[in-house]
DNA sequence: AACATATTTTATAATAATTATCATATGGTA
DNA sequence: TACCATATGATAATTATTATAAAATATGTT
């Protein structure tokens, strides 16, 4: 954890950039919440248990800059939020989303999968891709359990 | 399109949703830029060149019924607007795009692509897959030729 | 250490997209 | 035609995000 956030002081100071103590609490919170999916708000919120003196617009402006040195990546699941998710250190692309449409999980696969189609499109498209997002809206195993039982119920 | 106007009719009606003036106006400007991806904005700025006395409220509503009813599929660039983009007749799932970082531009690809992730996705992960979303940001083709030209002239 | 300079932060105002409200209008049907 | 549910238009309200400007902090130099 502890070199993982030396790790990031790096990136921000090869782009000149300096790790304060707000950008460092807006870090932690995201590393504490690796699994999650959290808004600009929900980071501020959080953040602001440990450093309440922060402001909104500094946390904004954090994640902001996280996502353009590739350090987060910025997604939106079609629910008027953006959302902010570490990237995996030394991952090349982006991982992909499994969003459950019954009960909202939101599951990563760290796996790429996309190599063949990959090359497919930049082949077959002349399209040179430097990132992507994928993400599949269904079922999650958990509601499919659920959705089980209720059957049997029934 | 007159007969895919009809269909669309169809669809409405059998959710028992009329097909009003304004709806209609609203589909013949998704039908007439199918090959675009028009904010709410834009879409009620191109339906008021035709039908000056309709809405923006309605607009919206309208495209949350379409979307509802999966004529539409509303997508997200990260550019802050949602868009619109009408789906293939008779697909299953939604088309990906090319999203071009230099120049704005985006791309549709029509093919599918994705079955084998998607069996391995529904396997490996056991997730019933409804609909996905991919899209690749990248630099299009076009870019790439004008890239070229720049580096001769250097 | 003192100073000049650049960067960052805070609080707040402004903007932009979207949704809610409510009175009015419309369309089909008894 | 009168009724009733549905749809619309104008506008207000809400929500997310970005811009602004003054104050604070850090950095580099002498």
């Amino acid at each position: 954890m502890e070199t993982r956030i030396e790790r990031i002081k790096k990136q921000l100071h090869s782009a000149s950039y300096k790790l304060t103590p707000q950008r460092e609490a807006t870090v932690r919170v995201l590393l504490e919440n690796e699994e999650d999916h959290l808004s600009a708000e929900d980071v501020y919120l959080l953040v602001k248990e440990k450093s309440p003196e922060i402001g909104l617009a500094t946390v904004y402006r954090t994640l902001e800059l996280l996502t353009e040195l590739k350090i987060v990546d910025k997604i939106n699941f079609g629910d008027g939020v953006s959302r902010y998710d570490l990237r995996q250190e030394g991952a090349a692309h982006f991982h992909h989303h499994l969003v459950c449409i019954e009960c909202g999980a939101v599951d990563e696969i760290q796996e790429d999968l996309l190599e063949d189609v990959e090359s497919v499109v930049e082949r077959k498209w002349n399209f040179k891709i430097k990132d992507h997002r994928l993400t599949f809206h269904g079922i999650c195993y958990r509601c499919q359990d659920k959705d089980k039982e209720v059957e049997k119920v029934d």
